[in-house]
DNA sequence: TTGAAAGCGGTACCAA
DNA sequence: TTGGTACCGCTTTCAA
């Protein structure tokens, strides 16, 4: 059956209290009874009940991970890098998908609160402050990723994402396009961060900025690449088609590209492209796609540290917002010089 | 500060003992009492401690989840079938990956039975059963996924490896296909049910099945498509060149296909390919995949229901094996014959 | 250096 | 219908 801390006590003749030490590396205990404890302890294979050590505690070791999709390679990506530092510092992951849906997200919040997760990290869909106040009362320190929300004095990782949109406009400037669209996300921090960069960068290099060449599309994953081609059905019908397009991720711009080809257009040489991801098939298109790669596995690392960080400190520590860089990589779908 | 069930049984008058009645649904209490237990119990947010009930009750309500890799398409779809179905019914999901290394994977099977798990999900790495026994013998139930093992009388949620062989060697034979390789997996248990369904096949169908048309590839992900390539290339430069190849998963089927095209080769006209998985990309790629869908989803799904009918039962119930059907996925990279 | 006692926040059992 | 008491497995405190 189950080994108890008593039960190598019992067998010893020593109390549970200097067993529970020895665990613990504590230093008051001599060197001969640690021998025999550490003994013990490899020959039964025990384990401590964590459930108990989390009660009496009042620390779990567990951090709460809630993303919008699993299956989303970014979300995925993420998570997998937060997993990589939590393993090393003995820390559980305990992962609930929201689906994009904001009352969902909130009763996985509370399920994790309930579970007395030690930290959370929060690729939140709310639209309102409201769960991260409640979340505050409980004194539970989170971490933002990837969408962050303005009046929220909170922790945050993720990508600059006005920096991403500069980068993936000023390059399409660079390759000599000049009526450059955008497919938009919808209202969350990173659409409305790119769609800045993008404009900016514009303007910045002489370029005018026209409202009919920007379109909004879904964000979700799925949906993306349905949305991805209507909307450039509807730049496509522009009486100045637009020579390029800048999309918000990848599989909108993957939407884009089919849309594009069904209008019998060439990739990049009539219409270049750039999404946003480094999803990981979109070197293998067609034409393979030029994106933005938004350090997924380096959002999660960081996130994760910061999160342990806020987990340990005594007292609340400083919100703390962690910008990483985004990174251009350049493949055939937006190359229209040689070089 | 936290709520606790003694806060609310001192503010109504009631014992602790009534309160956690009224919360776990006892018949034996007035409706009266209930009323105002509920009352408060909304009125102060109040959550059960998890950790506690679970030191008393023993059971944690969570399942723990080890996968080789997260970002593999195939285990995040059925991280996500898991997940939707714990969800419903209030467990919570513990995930690691063990990087598809055995010593790390032990590592967190250990860890996960320390935080007591009601019940493990694993699409293991191992080579031997040993860990099993160690689990085993700790009275926690398991459910094995994807990768089964000969010798060790366990529950299993998986496809029909041999199927899929199957499958997807009769296809390429319909379509005229005459020599027909296959570029397979590792010594894990779907790689060797692919290559016996495809064997069963080809001499079914009265085609010889020749030793110099199977290429061992690497079945994970990053490393599948670099395998694929390589192998393709050596497939390629037989004296007879098949006329077909029959992939263990889509990756290695992309790295084959790029190296059809670099030898000026068409897909399907002088080689067809099929893969397996249906990775979410493959319908978007330069010459759409063929491929046997692996019901990703319904394996998590499956498994999560198994996995909670063996945390909930009293005794051990007997091993129960779900052998998923595959489905083809026929797409341009096959298709031969128009129709 | 060691351990007895108290208690973390709940649940189970049984008596009132 | 209600609640006192013991206890889940561990840590904390403090006295020996």
């Amino acid at each position: 059956m189950v080994v108890r801390m008593k039960d190598i006590a019992r067998d010893l003749g020593v109390s549970v209290v200097t067993v529970s030490k020895v665990l613990r590396n504590h230093s008051d205990i001599s060197a001969e009874t640690r021998e025999r404890v550490l003994k013990r302890v490899k020959e039964l294979n025990y384990r401590p009940n964590l459930a108990a050590r989390a009660l009496v505690t009042g620390r779990t070791n567990m951090v709460g991970l809630v993303v919008p999709d699993l299956v989303h390679p970014f979300f995925a990506e993420v998570a997998k890098g937060i997993s990589s530092v939590l393993r090393k510092r003995g820390y559980g992951l305990v992962i609930s998908s929201s689906e994009e849906d904001p009352e969902l997200e909130r009763q996985e919040i509370d399920d994790l609160l309930a579970r007395r997760m030690d930290v959370l990290i929060l690729a939140s869909t709310q639209w309102t402050v409201e769960t991260f106040r409640r979340i505050e009362s409980l004194r539970t320190p989170y971490v933002l990723i990837d969408r962050k929300f303005t009046g929220l004095a909170s922790h945050f990782v993720g990508v600059d994402d006005e920096k991403v949109g500069a980068i993936a406009t000023e390059h399409l400037i660079q390759q000599g396009c000049r009526r450059i669209a955008h497919i938009r996300g919808r209202e969350t921090s990173p659409a409305i961060g790119r769609y800045e960069g993008y404009r900016r960068a514009l303007t910045a290099n002489g370029l005018r900025f026209d409202s009919r060449y920007v379109v909004t599309g879904s964000s979700a994953d799925d949906a993306g690449e349905l949305s991805g081609y209507r909307a450039m059905q509807r730049l496509l019908e522009l009486d100045k088609r637009p020579d390029a397009v800048f999309c918000f991720n990848d599989s909108i711009a993957l939407g884009a590209m089919k849309a594009i080809f069904e209008a019998g257009l060439n990739v990049p040489k009539q219409v270049a492209i750039v999404g946003c991801g480094n999803f990981s098939y979109t070197g293998l298109l067609r034409v393979p796609l030029t994106t933005i790669d938004q350090q997924s596995s380096a959002i999660g690392i960081q996130a994760a540290k910061l999160a342990l960080r806020a987990a340990r400190a005594k007292k609340p520590i400083r919100p703390k917002e962690i910008l990483l860089e985004p990174q251009l990589v350049a493949r055939a779908s937006s190359q229209r010089k040689e070089t």
